[in-house]
DNA sequence: TCAAAAGTGTTAACTCTACACCCATGC
DNA sequence: GCATGGGTGTAGAGTTAACACTTTTGA
């Protein structure tokens, strides 16, 4: 049993947002020292010591992007941690995935010399993220569309207040699918706990009102919603 | 942006195996050394310096318990990385999720002074396991069954060539629940590409012998199997 | 001949998809 | 009125759970 080796741990978060012109977007910052230094990466820096690993990419987020909501609900996507990965030396990533609504300003900080959202897209063209980063945000995009399926997760791309093709809008955009409306409407809308009518409605340019609905206490959606219909 | 602190990090393995006995087993060994000398743990250790986190895993397991199968399907459960989590300092484990055949004999080595199958359920006992590896084991044991649900991780609980009843046996045994064995022959038997049938039969004990399989190219199942039927 | 396990057939219940249709609004 | 998006109704297709039934063996 040889001496252990210390190493030193990132995590890096993939926040997501579906914004109206853009569609599903990705935060990216500009990397403000080496290395990499003036490429774009995703959010992220060194634990510290002492310091909850998930406790770190709500951190380093809101460091480097100025983003810090009431609550913010982190899933682990993995860990990353090829030899070579980082030429400071062995660094292990840890990467989470989030998700924002669109109305979230971002502005670089810290480490950082700029904040932006990027359509997906754009992200994963090659040798624009730093890093592996880009390899991170596809599997985050794959989780991301497993979390729709069976949890909650589609409304915390949205304000605390949403109607139903808010959610629907989502659920296309992450899944590059379109859904059928009256389908989707009767789907989440059965499922006890999931929404919570608010009472009120909205008009948004024409058409018929839409209510307005917040996230109920449910977490899992069950049967889970499909990708087809 | 303070200069960051190296940390510690380990590579932990569930490896779960379907016992004719005991049921849903999971694979522990008795430490060798403090913290938590002379308790049961999972087999890990600390990842070596330009060591594969999987390579790190897999390496492990194979020291500690004389586990050395040619290929091994390793899926990341997640990191755990409370800060106190281990006495030795800040330690970060990343846990991994296997699958063995019954078959397989294990020995104690390296670090490691006895290796033993126990069933999942003493295991979750209180204070069974060092660390947080009751935790650890629990999040294994909900991603297994998920695994089960739509990828062909179930085959790699058995030998190279298995029954219909095998593959059922082990669903049994993650999900905690009987399964119609008609149904689930259909709808195993259906999935293209998952058992490649041998041509061979088995006779176990009474009945009409089965016919043999080994496990087929695809990897995943779609539609997933549900877990009702 | 009986019991047991493997494997197939059958059907009623259920679910889902596609689309029709009504509702409520802005223009 | 008419277009548009919200929301409900519904029929046909498809799927599935439950269980009957046949096959093939050991005892």
């Amino acid at each position: 049993m040889p001496k252990p080796t210390p190493l030193l741990m990132t995590v890096d978060v993939v926040a997501l947002s579906v914004r109206p012109d853009d569609g599903l977007c990705a935060l990216a910052v500009r990397r403000g020292s080496e290395p990499h230094k003036g490429r774009w990466a995703l959010p992220g820096g060194f634990v510290d010591k002492d310091e909850p690993l998930d406790k770190a990419a709500a951190r380093e987020l809101g460091e480097e992007t100025g983003v810090s909501p009431r609550s913010l609900e982190l899933h682990q996507v993995g860990a990353y941690g090829a030899p070579k990965r980082d030429p400071r030396g062995r660094v292990v990533s840890l990467a989470w995935l989030t998700a924002l609504p669109a109305s979230t300003e971002v502005a670089g900080g810290d480490d950082a010399t700029d904040a932006r959202w990027f359509p997906v897209a754009d992200l994963l063209k090659p040798r624009k993220l730093a890093f592996d980063h880009a390899t991170i945000l596809k599997d985050a995009l794959a989780l991301a569309g497993r979390e729709l399926e069976d949890s909650s997760f589609g409304t915390r791309f949205l304000p605390r207040a949403f109607t139903v093709s808010d959610l629907r809008e989502v659920y296309e955009a992450v899944w590059e699918q379109e859904l059928d409306a009256g389908n989707f409407q009767r789907k989440v809308t059965g499922v006890p706990g999931l929404l919570k009518p608010t009472g009120r409605t909205v008009q948004r340019g024409r058409g018929r009102p839409a209510a307005l609905y917040t996230a109920g206490s449910a977490t899992t959606i069950s049967p889970p919603l499909t990708r087809v219909g």
